[in-house]
DNA sequence: CAGCTGACAGATTTCAATATCTGTCACTCC
DNA sequence: GGAGTGACAGATATTGAAATCTGTCAGCTG
């Protein structure tokens, strides 16, 4: 396995339980199996990681990190508020149904995870609905967008598309026509927002 | 227990299944336990369903068909379609919250009845976004909203309002500030319904 | 001394034997 | 004669004993 040689760091125990959880599984990866993978005692490992719990905890916040990084490339971007969030939304969309298509064993291990780790999706999500907020604050600001209240506004957007980013939806990414179904959502909703307040 | 002297009916089998598993559960109802409620032999359960699958089918259908009909009441009113979709939305919700939150573990139950029974939760569906596109059509017809699909706008309307009604976010509904999620949503869809076409 | 180990208690999971259930069918009994 | 029965084979679920895992900690080691 890796060389014990190196110095036993969080981020190495991080990648090794990635490994893990990518071999066996949610149900069956231990702390054992990951002490392991690292050729060191699983006493070790608790020296880094209170419970197995906050382990799994740290795992689940690592991928989700990944997935907000990337999407925060999209935030910065300098398209008209529209297209950005039409961008946003569709990338948002097209990272999950890839990950859920590409590796579905791994999907549902990190669905498991995501399922156990309230806390660390409720800040994902916060994280995804803020980056929302600061494109719907510029179409405001311009003008394209007419709301009062950008937060409660991507908020909305964020339930209301739910279907193309939520996992517990994964098994109807695949089938014809969302696509179609996807369009036909964000557009209903960019022309709310566009739309002059009533 | 019921009379063993009336004549055995899929009816009072159906009844009996319902409180077989309102009973017990979902994982430990048994055919047998049906049989027993009813005082005949399970051999007799199998005339009228041919396996258990069937009979669990048929109970799943006659539940979510309860639901139905409750909603069809509302497609028959007579108020502006954009109260009608707003009314029959919020009595979408209203109904599931409400069983959700009165007896969790029925509810339970039937989750786990529709996620077997794609289906029959399938046709159910198609059923409430063909409501919804009555409703649509009518606002179309009138002015009141601008689409060029209703169909394809019903379906939009009810996926993205799934958070407020698909049985996976079931422990969201007791959430302070859903009551305000679900109307900032359900404005923000109908503004995108009422918006002339772009 | 700082990081690591490994034995340990209690909790959890596995596994195989045992019990129950599903679905069938030749039969009974109005 | 047609609704209902109950014994049966194969599939599935339950159970409890054995194995494994989690989390701790006194002590080893470099």
């Amino acid at each position: 396995m890796a060389p014990p040689t190196e110095t036993l760091t969080a981020e190495r125990i991080l990648e090794a339980t990635e490994e893990v959880l990518r071999r066996h599984g949610p149900a069956k990866a231990t702390v054992v199996d990951v002490a392991r993978a690292l050729g060191v005692s699983h006493g070790s490992v608790y020296r880094h990681f209170r419970t197995k719990a906050a382990l799994r905890e740290a795992v689940t916040k690592r991928w989700l990190d990944r997935t907000a990084q990337k999407l925060a490339v999209i935030v910065a971007g300098d398209g008209a508020p529209e297209e950005l969030l039409r961008a946003w939304l569709a990338a948002l969309f097209e990272a999950k149904r890839h990950k859920a298509g590409d590796d579905p064993e791994l999907f549902a291990t990190y669905t498991v995870l995501t399922d156990e780790n309230g806390t660390v999706v409720g800040e994902h999500i916060a994280d995804l609905t803020g980056q929302l907020t600061r494109i719907i604050t510029a179409g405001a600001g311009s003008g394209t967008f007419s709301v009062s209240d950008p937060a409660a506004a991507a908020r909305a957007v964020f339930q209301a598309t739910g279907r193309f980013h939520d996992p517990c939806y994964a098994r109807e990414w695949t089938a014809p026509g969302v696509d179609e179904e996807f369009t036909a959502v964000v557009d209903l909703l960019i022309r709310g927002l566009s739309s002059p307040s009533p």
